[in-house]
DNA sequence: CAGCGCAATCGAAGCGCTTCGACACACGCA
DNA sequence: TGCGTGTGTCGAAGCGCTTCGATTGCGCTG
C-alpha cells in the first residue's frame, strides 16, 4: 500500500496525494475529497521511514527520563505522560531514553536523524548533558533550570517562588519559626535545580520576613521521616510551621507529627509542594503549592515545537506557583 | 555526512561500507579496518529513516505503558526501564505509547512501519488490545497472560505459583488460617491477569492443604489498609498469616498490624509478593516472593527479537517464583 | 482581446540506505 | 593449461515519500 496506489485509485498523481496530506499547496475541494476517500477506502498509512528520509523530519521527539536515586517515580511519570500526550496532539511520537545511555544516547538519536528534537527531564544545576545538547544541531528543551541558561530553552515550575509562597503563607498565619522538610540528601548532592531553588526561595522569604527557618533534607522511608521530624522539633521547639517538599514523605510526616502528640493544624501547620492528588488524599487535606506536571510537560512540548518551527522561544519559562489553602495550615497557636 | 562520503574516504564503494556495517557479506580484514577508521574519523552516523526505508526495519519497538488506576507506578517503570535497557543491548530503541492512544495507536505505529514490533504491559484477562494485535502483521509480546493465548507470546512471573508458594510457606510454618491482602478493587474489576492468578494460586494451595483462607482487595491509602487489616483480623481472629500483594500497602500494613497490638512475626506472619527493594527496606525485612521486573522485561525483549528473526517462541513463558525467607514470617504462635 | 496572474495539478529528481546480481581475481585440482 | 569454486568488491536498482519547477486552464484587467 503506497502513495501511488492511493493516487491511482483517486485518479491523481502521487504528488497531489502528498499535498493533500501535508496541506503545503492548495488543492481543490473536489480533489481533496476524492483523495481522502481513497485513503479511507484503501486504509493507506504512509511509511514513516520514507517520509523521514524525504522530508528530513521524523515526527518523533526523544524524552530522557532519568530514574535517579531519590526521585519520586510517580511524579516523573506524570511529566512523561503529559509529554507523550501533548506530543501526540501535535502529530509526534516519543522515543524513550533512559539516563543509562548517557550523552551518547543523545548524540545517537540526533545524529541518525531518528528524532527531530529532545526533551530532558530532571536537570541539575551543572548538568553533564548540557554541553552535548549545545553541540547538537537538534533543538532541545529542558524541564528544569540549570545555572547557565544562555542559548537553552528551559521550563519548570517557579520553585523559588513556590518556596517563597509557602514561607509567606506560614508567616502570614503568624508563625515565627518554620522549617522545610526537603528532598533526600542525594538530590541536593547532585545539585538538582528544582530542589535548590525551593530551598533558596524558602530561606530568602523567611529571612526577609524576619522569621526563623531551617531546612532538613529527608529520605523517603517512614522511619527516616520520623527521625527527621523528631530531631527537628526536638532541637527547635519553636517550630510551628512545616513545608514539605518530598512526596513520599508527606504521609509519614503527618504520622510522625501526631506521634509526637501534636495536632495538624492545631499545633503544627503543614504546607506541601506536591501534585494535587498527593495533597488531597491525606487527612487533613494539605494546603499546598501544586506541582503542575501536566502543564509543564505540555509547555515543554510546545516550546520544542516552536523551535522546530524556527521560532525563538524564551530561554526560561517559569510557571507561577499557585498556593491552595486546604486544612493543614492554620494560625500559629497561642504560646502555652 | 552520507555513506558515500565514508566510501570515498576509505576508497571503497558505498555497498562495501554497508556490508561492513551490517556484516551480511564477508569483507577482508584490511578493508574492514579502513572503513571502520573512516567512519570513526568522519563521525559517520547512518540516517535512521533511510535505513528503515531500504531495509524495511526501523530498529524501534513500541512499548505500551498503561498507567491505569490502581497500578503501582514504580513497579511499572521497573518493567519499562528493563525493556528499554534490553532493547538497547540489541540495537533497538523504544517508542513510548500510553494507553490513552488505545488500539488506534497500535495500528498507527505498525501501519506506518514506525516500529518492528510491540510490547504490551499490564494485560487483562480479556484484553481489548488483543484482537488488534492479532490483526497486525507485526510481532508482539505481552507482559501478562490473558485468558486465550493461542497464537500470542506472553511472559510473566508465574503468579499462580507465587500465590501458592506464599500459602505453602505459611502452611509449612503451621499457620491454619491465612489471608491475602490484594490489589485495589479496580485491578480485579478490570480483571488484570496477574492479580487473578495470584488469588487463584493462593486459594487453591490453602484449600489443598486444608487451611482457611480469605482474600481482601485493598486500596493503597494507609487508612484503607488499616481498615482492611482491622476488619479482617476482627472478623477472622484465627488469621495468623498474611500475604500482601500490593506494594504501596506494605508499610501501612505493618503499621496497622502493630497498631492492633500484634507483633510481626511473633503474632502475625507476613509474606509479600513485591520487588526485592520494597521487601527489604521495611523493618523487619519481609519474607517475599520477588517480582523480577528486570528479568521479565528482558525476556519480553528477547522473545520479541526471536519473533523478528522468525523463530517461533513459546506461547507462554512463566518465570518460576522464588520465595526468599527473611524476618517477617515465623512459626504460628502457640494458642493462648 | 492579448496578456497576466493565479489556482490546481503533474512529472521527475532526489532523500540515504540496502541488496541483488555481476564481476574480477586467486586458488586448487585435474 | 583450463576450469570450477570461493572470496571480496562493485554498480545499479530500488525502498516510498516530498518537493521543486513546469504546465495547464481559467478569469480578469487594461
Amino acid at each position: 500500500m503506497r502513495i501511488s496506489d492511493v493516487a491511482r485509485h483517486a485518479g491523481v498523481s502521487p504528488s497531489t496525494v502528498s499535498y493533500v496530506l501535508s496541506g503545503k499547496r492548495s488543492i481543490s475541494p473536489a480533489t481533496r475529497r476524492r483523495v481522502l476517500d481513497s485513503i479511507d477506502v484503501l486504509g493507506y498509512q504512509p511509511h514513516a521511514g520514507a517520509r523521514a528520509l524525504a522530508s528530513n523530519r521524523s515526527n518523533v521527539i526523544a524524552l530522557v527520563v532519568p530514574l535517579r536515586p531519590g526521585i519520586h517515580v510517580p511524579v516523573a511519570m506524570q511529566f512523561a505522560v503529559s509529554v507523550v500526550t501533548s506530543a501526540r496532539d501535535r502529530e509526534h511520537d516519543v522515543l524513550l531514553l533512559t539516563q543509562a545511555e548517557g550523552e551518547g544516547g543523545l548524540r545517537r538519536v540526533a545524529g541518525t536523524s531518528m528524532v527531530d528534537g529532545i526533551i530532558v527531564m530532571d536537570v541539575e544545576v551543572d548538568d553533564a548533558r548540557i554541553p552535548t545538547l549545545r553541540s547538537l544541531s537538534h533543538p532541545s528543551v529542558l524541564i528544569g533550570v540549570p545555572a547557565e541558561t544562555e542559548g537553552l530553552t528551559c521550563v519548570d515550575l517557579d520553585f523559588e517562588a513556590a518556596g517563597r509562597a509557602c514561607a509567606a503563607h506560614l508567616a502570614a498565619l503568624g508563625h515565627r519559626e518554620i522549617a522545610l522538610i526537603g528532598q533526600p540528601p542525594s538530590v541536593y548532592e547532585r545539585r538538582t535545580g528544582f530542589a535548590e531553588r525551593t530551598v533558596a526561595g524558602f530561606r530568602a522569604e523567611a529571612h526577609e520576613r524576619g522569621i526563623g527557618s531551617a531546612v532538613v533534607p529527608c529520605d523517603a522511608a517512614p522511619t527516616a521521616v520520623a527521625a527527621a521530624v523528631t530531631g527537628l522539633l526536638g532541637e527547635r521547639p519553636g517550630v510551628t510551621g512545616l513545608v514539605v517538599h518530598n512526596e513520599p514523605a508527606v504521609a509519614p510526616l503527618l504520622d510522625a507529627v501526631r506521634g509526637l502528640g501534636r495536632e495538624v493544624p492545631a499545633d503544627i501547620s503543614v504546607v506541601a509542594i506536591a501534585p494535587d492528588d498527593v495533597a488531597t488524599e491525606t487527612s487533613p487535606p494539605l494546603t499546598s503549592v501544586s506541582l503542575p506536571a501536566e502543564e509543564v510537560g505540555g509547555r515543554a512540548v510546545s516550546l520544542l515545537m516552536d523551535k522546530l518551527d524556527d521560532l525563538g522561544p524564551p530561554e526560561v519559562t517559569l510557571l507561577p506557583p499557585r498556593l491552595v489553602p486546604r486544612a493543614s495550615a492554620a494560625a500559629r497557636p497561642a504560646l502555652p
